[in-house]
DNA sequence: CTGTTAGCGCATTCAG
DNA sequence: CTGAATGCGCTAACAG
């Protein structure tokens, strides 16, 4: 309501100095300052960022694009990313604005720059070779894509190394006398799922064990998926004797379906999700995964992009981090055929 | 980039006219809005939202306050609801920022009022008497309360209906013979808790049944507590042989508790939760729930803060929905002491 | 039907 | 150390 003109009426002094007040010039007279703080305090007088950002050209609120909103804000794992994302940002005095990448205008990225809605974004979820994301770089729109990889010279990309944690598990599996390990997939337009698949068929060629297209489940990062998942390995003669799931929310169908079908787990088959949510230590039995830095995760995204926001024209980053493998109950030795 | 004089120039009239055609003002001769329309493709011309924002007062984004960031959004519940929202405000062509509520700016919820960088707010996971209610209602800042309750008078609230839900658990139950029946209570600091407690204490004592203090287990919405509930509960004797659940994530903690202890379920004790979210499905046994008119939900709340920031003064609307019942496994007949 | 003037609230530049 | 002028990009109110 009242602006710096107000201010500067009561203060005596001309709204250039409230101005500097407000932001701490230092070479505003101690004295002059204090009324002029006196007089902010008297008029409840706040900042109208809409101003500031006009003059600056910069809004101080960057988006958080999410791709499929619906699908992804149901893994827990997002909403607590988002969470960490959140507070990473407060020290930087940064909002978050979140929009969906598809409907939103047709789904052009690039709109909410141009509108001034945001001086910068992280996407999540960002499909393969989107070609949105190729207008975002062209445009020097800071950018920087979690959980998802991108070549673009303009793009920086924060990652989990999928690579390792995939061969973690099959050496892991491998160790306890597993050599059909079955797979269940994300989403595989989303580059995560589809890195997280080429390193399990990588490795398993590069480890000599079994490897064909039956023992690839297609999923959807859904627990339903999962569920038929299991379905299908549980057709396969011989029947895989160990499973790796792209995320934890399938290995819980897994479980429930293994449980309809009285195969026991570990027992009989061993299994192994990725994120380490919550509900996977209230699973039966008690899920074997790989939890995620998540706050690291966060942290490197936000500070790449308020570098990337910076000005100067950084090269962009690729940041790749370690998983921490969560060993619980759900996976056995193999026991013979 | 461009701007409307740029605009302007390239099609031969005043900046005005290209505003005009920018707002879909009839009064253009047609022929000139042609011009004007190819010179802003021409130039990728976008409206800027802050300089607008500046002159016609309204940001055209409101803000989602969650109270406890960190925990709300760890239920997936919660996370849906999100998308809801979103979906709901696209065709208003409101954007969405979100904010923890504790954290920022030493949790003034009027700052984002203040700075002009909201025209609304939806908050979510209010706490009992949040004495920042008072200074949103004072100031007639449009609020609506999501899954809370409030009696101020400016303020607005949506919210499904707590009472009814318990009752016709405890309804359910009775019908089943059950009449020690047990209640894990949310986080009691939020209404949503509190309510749904108070339906248990006021209706079981109307129906007549049991009830006490230690057929009450104090939880925290999260699996964890639910699985402490459970442990609580089966030292009881006689042993509650029902338990209501304020959430799913509850119900989850305490079947895994209830495995781990040969304690069956449904066979031994029965379990309902709430909101029926995806896992629900999926858990043994699958779990008897209610569901939330989640969309109904979100558009309530979007459509009376629509309306609250419409400019009249309308008053405070107060909406209350009805779950509806998903009657899965979890729950048997009372097989005597 | 179109153009001119003014101002939203602030910060940058230059004077004093 | 402080003030005056100028403009960020847009729209509302009035002229023509």
């Amino acid at each position: 309501m009242a602006s710096q003109s107000d201010v500067a009426k009561l203060a005596n002094v001309s709204f250039m100095t409230v101005s500097r007040v407000v932001n701490g010039d230092p070479r505003v007279k101690s004295e002059t300052r204090e009324r002029v703080q006196r007089a902010i305090e008297e008029l409840g007088y706040y900042p109208n960022s809409i101003a500031r950002a006009l003059n600056r050209q910069r809004t101080m609120t960057i988006g958080l694009i999410l791709q499929k909103l619906d699908f992804v804000l149901s893994e827990p794992y997002i909403s607590h990313l988002i969470y960490h994302i959140e507070k990473a940002l407060i020290p930087h005095d940064y909002d978050m604005l979140i929009v969906s990448g598809e409907r939103r205008n047709g789904g052009d990225l690039t709109l909410l720059f141009k509108q001034k809605k945001v001086d910068g974004v992280i996407i999540l979820g960002s499909q393969i070779g989107d070609p949105r994301l190729q207008a975002l770089s062209e445009n020097r729109y800071p950018s920087v894509l979690l959980h998802a990889h991108s070549d673009l010279p303009c793009i920086s990309c924060v990652d989990v190394n999928n690579y390792s944690i995939i061969e973690y598990f099959i050496d892991y599996l491998a160790a306890r006398g597993h050599r059909r390990i079955g797979f269940i997939s994300g989403d595989l337009s989303v580059l995560n799922a589809y890195q997280r698949l080429d390193a399990y068929e990588a490795y398993m060629m590069k480890r000599g064990l079994p490897f064909g297209k039956e023992l690839v489940f297609r999923g959807n990062w859904s627990s339903g998926s999962g569920f038929e998942a299991f379905l299908h390995f549980n057709e396969l003669r011989p029947r895989p004797s160990a499973v790796i799931a792209s995320n934890d929310h399938m290995a819980i169908g897994f479980l429930k379906a293994a449980y309809e079908h009285q195969v026991r787990i570990p027992e009989e088959m061993s299994l192994v999700g990725i994120d380490d949510i919550e509900m996977s230590a209230f699973t039966t039995p008690k899920l074997t995964t790989m939890r995620q830095p998540m706050q690291t995760i966060a942290s490197a995204a936000v500070e790449t992009l308020i570098g990337a926001m910076g000005g100067k024209d950084k090269p962009a980053a690729r940041i790749v981090l370690e998983a921490e493998p969560v060993i619980r109950d759900s996976c056995g030795f193999f026991s013979g055929a």
